[in-house]
DNA sequence: TAGACGTGGCC
DNA sequence: TGGCCAAGTCT
């Protein structure tokens, strides 16, 4: 297929002269940590990337290469360190699970990072996208990465349509396993210049045609830009959901050095019903540890 | 499988 | 101003 090929050649094209320089794509041959794990920053960088993003993850990203530059440094370390370096990125059972991987690597893996999808999405907080992430971008593996922005850039591109699904279907994915460039190397570098297309021009709300090197040929420009018929993502609320309080309540533990009374907690949240289920939740999660006499702390 | 799960910036 | 949005995963 000609067409593909040129397809190929236009956004890889247009990735080499626009990618941002990001330190968790420093290939292995220019890798100037020689300290860090360069699989491992991969792994972790994905994974503090889901659904944060980029200006908000490096500092972070770089602060955790400095103090465990390996799994089993981090495994060393008690989970609750991970959950306090882990900052205000959002979502902090990340943090756990990160640990857990790290355990999980440095007890069955040797503290290598499997290069193998499978072994790979077993670890905790690791699903079918960071799996086929870190295994192209990190080993160079013929994988299909399929994000939010590859399915948005090629349900524009190929379907026409202005947005994807809520969910990943199978037509998306057999669609995007379609369009990988056979040759290893060049497959992951598909990957990640459809990831950086749809995050720099194939925007969701904005998206920025005026600029699109693939804009000629995108079903959707030709169709006129239709709006978008389909079911979208349901907002989530926020103002007076658990997540709220829950984010409350941890960023006391988060911000005190060490175990912190109950009154601390107390004064968040007004609802004492909902603050006591909430802190309930973060115990249960594994993100709060109850100590003697009605104190709390990160996990030890 | 729909819903839970943080946080902050942007238009 | 406030909904939308950001490299998802888990149950």
């Amino acid at each position: 297929m000609a067409e593909v090929e040129a397809l190929h050649d236009t956004i890889l094209r247009w990735y080499d002269e626009n990618a941002r320089d990001l330190p968790w794509r420093v290939p292995a041959d220019e890798w100037p940590w020689p300290e860090v794990d360069r699989p491992w920053a991969v792994l972790v960088s994905e994974v503090m990337l889901q659904q944060t993003p980029v200006a908000r993850v490096e500092p972070v990203w770089r602060r955790w290469m400095q103090l465990w530059p390996t799994p089993s440094a981090l495994a060393t370390a008690a989970p609750g360190d991970a959950v306090r370096e882990w900052g205000r990125l959002g979502y902090p059972r990340r943090a756990l699970r990160l640990h857990g991987a790290a355990t999980a690597i440095t007890g069955e893996h040797a503290g290598a990072i499997p290069a193998n999808l499978q072994q790979l999405q077993a670890l905790p907080g690791i699903g079918s996208y960071t799996a086929a992430a870190v295994a192209a971008f990190a080993f160079g593996i013929r994988a299909t990465v399929v994000d939010v922005n590859v399915r948005r850039v090629e349900a524009r591109l190929v379907s026409g349509d202005g947005h994807p699904a809520p969910s990943l279907s199978a037509a998306e994915t057999r669609l995007a396993e379609s369009l990988l460039p056979v040759d290893d190397e060049r497959a992951a570098r598909w990957n990640v210049a459809v990831m950086e297309l749809g995050a720099l021009v194939c925007k969701a709300a904005t998206p920025d045609c005026a600029s699109c090197p693939a804009a000629s040929r995108c079903a959707w420009v030709l169709a006129g830009r239709p709006e978008h018929d389909g079911p979208r993502k349901k907002a989530q609320k926020w103002h007076g959901t658990d997540r709220q309080v829950r984010g409350k309540l941890l960023a006391v533990l988060r911000d005190a050095p060490g175990p912190v009374p109950r009154a601390d907690l107390d004064i968040v949240w007004h609802d004492g019903g909902q603050r006591d289920r909430c802190l309930v939740s973060l115990i249960e999660d594994g993100l709060v540890e109850p100590l003697p006499r009605k104190r709390f702390r990160l996990p030890s």
